[in-house]
This record gives structure tokens, sequence and C-alpha cells, in this order.
DNA sequence: CTTAATGCAAACCGTTTGCATAGAT
DNA sequence: ATCTATGCAAACGGTTTGCATTAAG
């Protein structure tokens, strides 16, 4: 059994079509963030048969299931990644879009103290810093 | 000539009376993050007369020119507060949804830190703690 | 007077839902 | 065989847009 079914079964989730092919997908995108139309895009370009609503409806579940996560960088849509052990916030380039990731023990420590000073327990966060990559830096406007 | 006014015209904003009318409310309400249906109810509880349309416009105007921003603590719609100078980060109670309001020097010097590492330079960025609030905290589920 | 701002209603876009069908155990 | 997952299309909710009207400078 592969790997991704193993985790579905672990989740409680029954192993179909779809979904295996939907972590499949993030599987293969990882560090790339992909939104639930980029899903969709992809698995069309592969001649597989499927509908967005169950995207969204696989994408849901794999969340809960904690398979998954949902993040948000720009307002208006939604982005998913496969979940790895290692938690880490992100990066964008506001220019190219490009992602990423970085992982800072002294911010998560002061994260709680701060929220510990406000008197709320922490129960996650979001964190995204938005700037000029490298790359955007050093390339002129267009 | 009142403050508002004097911030839209600074703003080079023509003074018009949905303008103020929206950072009056905004002023009014200042560290409860209204959202654009919330205002729109407000102003029409005051016997206002104004359309949804204007109070997106309005506000993505605002934004634009600094005198408001934009936050998003559900992913589905947006909330406003009128921009001061202080800049602060928010941790929201999951359960009732109160917000409070934080800044943190080692947090804000860290993020810039780790920017740099990455070779971004920064230009804004976005966190948001959630975790349950004090007096959610001492109350039982629902 | 001239040009930009508003109100209204329709359009939009990402996401969700109802329902009949297909598929997993 | 049973019960859940899927596909389709229609609904949804927040936000944006086109256009005629109104108001600011």
């Amino acid at each position: 059994m592969s790997e991704i079914s193993a985790k579905l079964k672990e989740a409680g989730l029954k192993i179909t079509l779809p979904r295996v092919k939907i972590l499949e997908i993030l599987e293969s995108n990882q560090g790339q963030h992909a939104s639930a139309e980029d899903i969709y895009k992809m698995l069309m370009e592969r001649g597989e048969e499927i509908g967005v609503a169950t995207i969204y409806r696989v994408l849901t579940q794999c969340e809960q299931a904690g398979l998954v996560t949902r993040l948000q960088f720009e307002g208006d849509r939604s982005v998913f990644e496969i979940r790895v052990d290692d938690h880490h916030d992100h990066i964008v380039c506001v220019r190219c879009g490009h992602v990423e990731e970085f992982n800072d023990e002294v911010i998560e420590k002061r994260q709680q103290e701060v929220a510990s000073e406000a008197g709320f327990t922490i129960e996650d966060h979001s964190m995204v810093l938005y700037g000029l990559c490298e790359n955007c830096q050093n390339t002129p406007e267009v």
C-alpha cells in the first residue's frame, strides 16, 4: 500500500481515487502551495476526471484530518500544502509570488509569551511576511 | 475642519459625506475591527443612506491611501480598522471572536532577520495568533 | 462647470450544497 | 448489500463593476 493510502487509512478516510490523486498532486507540488483550481487544472492536464466540488471536499476533509494545511496568502483564495511534521511560516514575494518557508525558534517562543501575557492560550497562528525576493530586488519594475 | 477631513485631504481624496461617515464609524469603533457589512448596518441604523459598493470603494481607497488597514481573521471576510501610527498584530479568540492587539519588539526584529537570511526585503507582514481568551478558558464548552 | 464619487443592480469568483449515481468495504 | 464519496449544476456570500445620477471643487 502506498504511503498516501496509509495516511488516508490512518486518518479514517476511505481510500478513493480522487483523494489519492489530490494528495499525489500536493505531494509532487511540495513547497509550491496549490489552490483548488491549480489542482483541478493539473488533474485535467493528466486526463483525470474530477469535479471541483470533490477537490474542495477532499481538501477540507484532509485539512480536518491533519493531512493538509490551508493557507491564505492573498485574501481571495486559499492555497494548500501537504502537511509535514515540521511547522513553518512563509515569506511571499509581492512581485513574483515566490514563496519561501522558514521556522524561527525565537519568534515561536515569543508568540507563546506574548499570548500568555494577554491571558490567551495559543492553539495556532498564521504569520506571513511580504516583501521582495532576491531576484525581484535586482530586477527593474515592469 | 475635522480631523477626518484633514486626513482625507492630505491623502488627496475628496471630502465626501460617505467617506467621512465611514471613517467616523471606524474611528468610533477603534479596536473592534468592523467588516464592510458591519459598517453598512451601523450607518443604516443611524438613518444614513449608503450603498455597499460605496463602502467597499471607500475602504479600498483609504487602504491604499494608508488611512485604513484591512485584516483577515477568518478566511471569508475582511475587517477594517482605522490606521494609527503604532503597528500592532492580533490575537483572536477562536471561541468568542474577541480580539486583542499586541506589539512585540523581539518578534518584529527577528522577522527582519529571518527575511534577510532568506534574501528578502520585508515590506509588510501579517501575524495572527489564534487561541482561547482568559474568559473562554474558564467557561465550559457550549 | 467639470470631473470624480455615489447608488443601484447585475456580474463575479471562489467555495459550498442538494441530489442522483458510482464506488469502497 | 450498505453506506459513503463523487459529479454535476445550481446556490451562496462577499466583493466588484457598469452605468446613469449626484455632488465636490
